[in-house]
DNA sequence: GTCTATACGGCGATAGAC
DNA sequence: GTCTATCGCCGTATAGAC
């Protein structure tokens, strides 16, 4: 893993006040901003404390990941608890969730240089697919598709793909295509995982060839 | 733009041999990598040198960007002019391009927070969108659609999204589900665009809700 | 267990010498 | 055109105070 030297505890509330600061800061300015002396400032310490806790700035950035993953997994967790009955919206919702989705896209680019951070970042990804998994595959095989659906995993791929997608450009300040991108798929989970308000909708399909061809 | 200092001509040799050395080291070792210092020792100058004729890092990667955007739109053009019957499948391939992709998604994370690249990288996406979307456009109007096909926009942008998010997700380690995504969208890309030798398929759809609704 | 002070080498950037 | 000197910020390491 990372550093094994002497290290603050992990229940010390200074603790969980730096690793609100790196959050806080990954999504203001990006994770070059995180610092020692900036994370210290923001929290009104000493840098030098900042090190003691994490003592490399990988050690920093990994509790940070472990902390925001915990929660997001309780979080997704509960919601597929609380809404059994539509899965596909509650996948969907979740990776278009504002803090989440921008921390995340954060830490994926951080762990596409880092080595000692890219295995942490995998196995979070790994451990919060699975999960997603099995509740989109459970409704799969309660209402069984035709033969043009998507495979499960092909399914949950876009699902949380395209949040991701839409983040990624908005990043950089392209936004084209990205309310109708929304709409389309939001059109295809309300004719899948019906609102409970909304009035029926025939069986949509989200990509098709036009026929007529050659 | 960038800075208004003077610089070696843009004609230089010297200048090309470094935006080299800086797509190498973006590649290898991602935009982290790219200083002054390492730069010039894969050229074998001195720092000195390359701090002439790029006077920030910012300069040097917006030069290393719109030089492989050039390279990039012309390779995208020629490709829609010479097979002007699948554009859907240029446009895949282009986006699927091992290097192209490599370096515009380090050019796109580099983007995320750097200021004075944003913008660059920002102008650079909307000049090959339109080509690309020209072209998907003209494909749909020819063969004309039923109303379950997406239409061009958001078309386009899964084509050009899929390629980029499993790049992003090979960055960190995760491929599940990838062969399976990029399979599917190739099926339907051979139904909407045969190939030359291929067996006629039938209409397929990529994405349908299982019909069976409460 | 918490926290501070200090030192080192690498970095981007600037000014200016040849 | 080419290169050096210098500045301030960075991560990191260490020694030690409370």
């Amino acid at each position: 893993m990372a550093s094994p030297r002497r290290v603050g505890a992990e229940t010390s509330k200074t603790r969980h006040v730096l690793l609100d600061g790196v959050e806080q800061l990954m999504r203001d300015e990006g994770y070059a901003a995180v610092t020692y002396r900036a994370v210290a400032a923001k929290a009104g310490v000493t840098p030098g404390l900042v090190q003691y806790y994490f003592p490399t700035l990988d050690d920093l950035f990994v509790a940070a990941i472990r902390r925001r993953a915990g929660r997001n997994l309780d979080r997704l967790a509960d919601a597929l608890r609380t809404q059994p009955d539509r899965p596909l919206r509650v996948v969907w919702e979740f990776s278009r969730d504002e803090v989440t989705a921008a921390l995340m896209t954060e830490f994926t680019a951080l762990g596409n240089h880092r080595k000692t951070i890219r295995s942490e970042i995998a196995a979070i990804a790994k451990r919060i697919r699975k999960v997603q998994l099995d509740a989109v595959k459970k409704r799969w095989r309660e209402s069984r598709a035709d033969d043009g659906d998507l495979p499960p995993d092909v399914l949950l791929f876009l699902l949380t793909g395209i949040p991701k997608l839409i983040k990624l450009e908005e990043g950089i300040g392209v936004s084209t295509a990205h309310a109708e991108v929304v709409e389309a798929f939001e059109r295809y989970l309300d004719s899948a995982e019906p609102r409970p308000g909304g009035r029926k909708r025939k069986r949509k399909s989200l990509l098709t060839t036009g026929g007529r061809r050659a």
